[in-house]
DNA sequence: AACTATTTATAAGA
DNA sequence: TTCTTATAAATAGTT
């Protein structure tokens, strides 16, 4: 349409091009315009020209509405073909894994113990549980890993005694860890003086049970293997309640 | 263009709405494809009827190239807009937190105490420290928890004694948690009894240890917030190595 | 689907 | 870029 027929291929000249570029951009958007009032229907249109830059055009109101119903309608279509869901809007992916991480870095600041400020008793106490069982674990395994290297020592002969004689030092000095029955006997000590200082500034005092708090003391036994099972903590340790 | 002029509304009649869309479309893509070609464009076309079904033409092979373009593009434009950065590369930001999801995800698992095959007795260490710190940490955060609870009942004077009485049962409960001396106790006493075993087993035996090591034991100590700087656990249970 | 009278788009020139 | 205009293309209404 105009003074002569065109052939499909690209104009070779430049200036010529990018009048025809404009005019025809016009003209697409015009049409797409029109055939969204026409029939009814829902348009989107791209087109970048050499450069890069954007031209655009939508029925709608926004560009994204149309875009985003796309997206939809081929996730459908996928999911009835694919088996295997390759994120098709990878915004949203982002967000949710940078929520996730979110969470999971709160976790760990909590596990190991910083901004528990937010937490309550109850949520403080199976934190601790948790801790407890994982320290167990992380203990028995330790406890393997290093019964492992004297049975791997053992069957290579190097350095026999002197690496054995270390290898039990290290044993020994890990597992007979110190800070915990320290911290242990610390809280305990805080713990009943703060009870004591309770009890004292309270009109009627409650049941006798500080009276003999700072004079208990537990006996935590370290004895044979046999013995294990049947030795305990000194029961007065509950204090009388 | 046709018979007659039409005016720029939707068009009643179905059927003619019908088959004006279908020559139209036809028509837009056509058009799409001739700029494309003819000003070296690279076009996307999405069209939905009505009744939500989709006609897509792109000048490339996959619309998909164009859609992603254009998300670049409304990005790019956004970094030069807002302040705050939005990555370009959204797989990439993915990809990069999807690992880092996992890694997260992999210490959280080691901090509870599971998968701990693949670390090796350094590692291993190290997380007992960290629990173990990170188990006073929460401890004294719960003593606070307590504290405060008690002061604000006393501000209160709600069921003083009872109440007081319970928080007391409750807090002692709470910390002097028998499981944790209980399970050194046992840790010691597993390793007491390899120990034994190993030296029984080797022609000559590592310097003398494992004589005393069954009759040690520690002396927890229970007492007066006075006392606590200067009682320490029993040394002897270092066991003379 | 085809036809075709008309309208519309646009190539080339100013 | 914009306007003009001759002409190619698109398409509304009809068959």
């Amino acid at each position: 349409m105009g003074r002569g027929r065109v052939q499909l291929k690209q104009i070779e000249n430049k200036t010529s091009r990018q009048v025809t570029f404009s005019k025809r951009r016009m003209g697409l958007r015009k049409k797409a315009h029109e055939i969204s009032v026409l029939c009814d229907a829902q348009v989107a249109l791209l087109v970048f020209n050499t450069k890069g830059r954007l031209y655009e055009f939508s029925s709608e109101s926004s560009i994204e509405n149309v875009l985003e119903r796309y997206e939809r309608h081929t996730q459908a279509v996928q999911l009835v073909g694919a088996d295997k869901e390759q994120p098709r809007n990878w915004s949203l992916e982002c967000f949710k894994l940078t929520g996730r991480v979110e969470v999971l870095e709160k976790s760990i600041r909590n596990i190991a113990g910083h901004d528990l400020d937010p937490l309550n008793l109850r949520e403080l106490q199976g934190l601790e549980h948790q801790l407890d069982t994982a320290l167990r674990r992380i203990r028995t395994r330790k406890n393997t890993v290093v019964n492992e290297s004297i049975s791997e020592l053992q069957k290579k002969f190097i350095s026999r005694k002197w690496i054995l004689f270390r290898l039990q030092r290290n044993h020994l000095h890990a597992f007979c860890n110190l800070s915990q029955a320290k911290a242990l006997q610390e809280q305990t000590n805080v713990l009943a003086k703060k009870i004591k200082d309770q009890q004292k500034t309270m009109a009627e005092p409650a049941p006798s049970s500080t009276e003999t708090l700072g004079q208990n003391s537990s006996g935590l036994n370290m004895g044979t293997p046999e013995q294990h099972s049947t030795q305990r903590l000194d029961p007065s340790l509950t204090l009388g309640l």
